[in-house]
DNA sequence: ATTAATCTTGACCGTTCGGTCAGGTTTATT
DNA sequence: AATAAACCTGACCGAACGGTCAAGATTAAT
């Protein structure tokens, strides 16, 4: 691969990308949450997102060499949303305040932005073919700081002994279901969607239940 | 459709199946199950299916029509694995018993059998297509008499005033989590494997955690 | 005004998909 | 032994897939 600053002659345009270059990405990349969304990673087509985009397909292909590649950016703007929310779980030094404020988060993250926690269910489902690096990587290391909290909390008997890793998936597991399961849950509410009373009944006892499942609560 | 009862001439034999036939039926069944666990029902192909069966494709069509009838026969057995294991929930009277078995045969259903459990997490996420009528029916009808028993525990004072769905919700999520996040959980340990030790852990972990957060125990 | 860079697009390509089918082989019935 | 039913399978089909490309249109730089 040769050197070609070519590209860089416009200086200030390459910096921030020509408006045209801006839109498209953005409504393509929209176009393409809906779509993986909707029909899984294989299911999804191109030419279902270019409809979607409103844009011939050869388009697409302009700005995003392959299919793979507009689904790994798509990966990494939810991954930034997640770590994101995660990090408010730093944000109070009390269990309770702590854990509630994290369990609260992720769960409007579910209820505001379903299509991007189904894209990443099932992106985990499939066994995380192109995201492992940044689950191994980042997403380990991130658990394992909060971990840390967690055992400290446990010896200064805040709450009781627990193994703090099964807490996490315990948390992780419930407040995606909310947004992964919404089929399920709609066809047994008699077909009604998730109405935002009982979504916030739902995150209530969610945090309730497991705060004081874990001894944080009477 | 002209009745044809040619078929029936041989009574004992059509009673009960042909062994080539069901032997067939049952590897394919097989083969099935891994296939699409493992790629989803999309990802999935006749020819890896067959491949993994060590038939030639054009045998699997002589006994499953469609790729879809196929998927539909391995989604029926996973639902009737689903609806045995869930009737653990009225083998006790009282909340603690009934919920503790309930769960940890949940949990024991996610271990034992994950490929089935990925294959039900993929069809809900997916919007459940196939099986919706199961879902507002079968599975419909199942919860509300099992609201009813939680009710009562809630009326006589057993467990404290929680919403029965929101509590099944959790349950179901906790419990298929094992199975479904199964690549998640494994990056964040190292790479390991889901050991008997961590996963024994859990389940007890998960049984004590919702029962204590719904004051079922101490 | 001219040139260069960027953007747009219909037509096309090789591959793989689910599914079909004719004709041969094996198994069961009489 | 003869006939029928059930089973097997290589070769094939049209459709849809991700991706390419040449040539034209538009926008930006001089």
């Amino acid at each position: 691969m040769k050197n070609d600053f070519s590209k860089y002659k416009k200086t200030a345009k390459s910096v921030r990308k020509n408006q045209i270059r801006i839109n498209n990405e953005r409504r393509i990349l929209a176009a393409a949450v809906k779509i993986f969304a909707g029909y899984g990673y294989l299911g999804a087509t191109m030419r279902k997102i270019a409809e979607e985009a409103g844009l011939p397909k050869a388009n697409l292909h302009y700005y995003f060499q392959t299919k793979e590649q507009l689904y790994r950016q798509v990966l990494d703007g939810i991954f930034k949303d997640w770590l994101a929310a995660a990090n408010t779980f730093d944000e109070c030094e009390e269990p309770v305040e702590a854990l509630r404020g994290y369990i609260e988060t992720k769960m409007d993250l579910s209820r505001k932005r379903p299509l991007e926690s189904r894209i990443w269910a099932e992106e985990i489902l499939r066994g995380a073919p192109l995201i492992q690096d940044q689950l191994e990587q980042t997403l380990a290391s991130w658990l394992d700081t909060r971990v840390k909290r967690i055992t400290d909390w446990i010896n200064t008997g805040k709450i009781q002994a627990i193994n703090p890793r099964i807490l996490m998936y315990m948390i992780w597991a419930v407040t995606q279901h909310f947004a992964d399961f919404e089929s399920q849950i709609r066809a047994l509410n008699q077909q009604q969607n998730l109405s935002d009373e009982l979504f916030t009944e739902a995150k209530k006892q969610v945090g309730q239940t497991i705060l004081k499942g874990i001894g944080a609560l009477d």
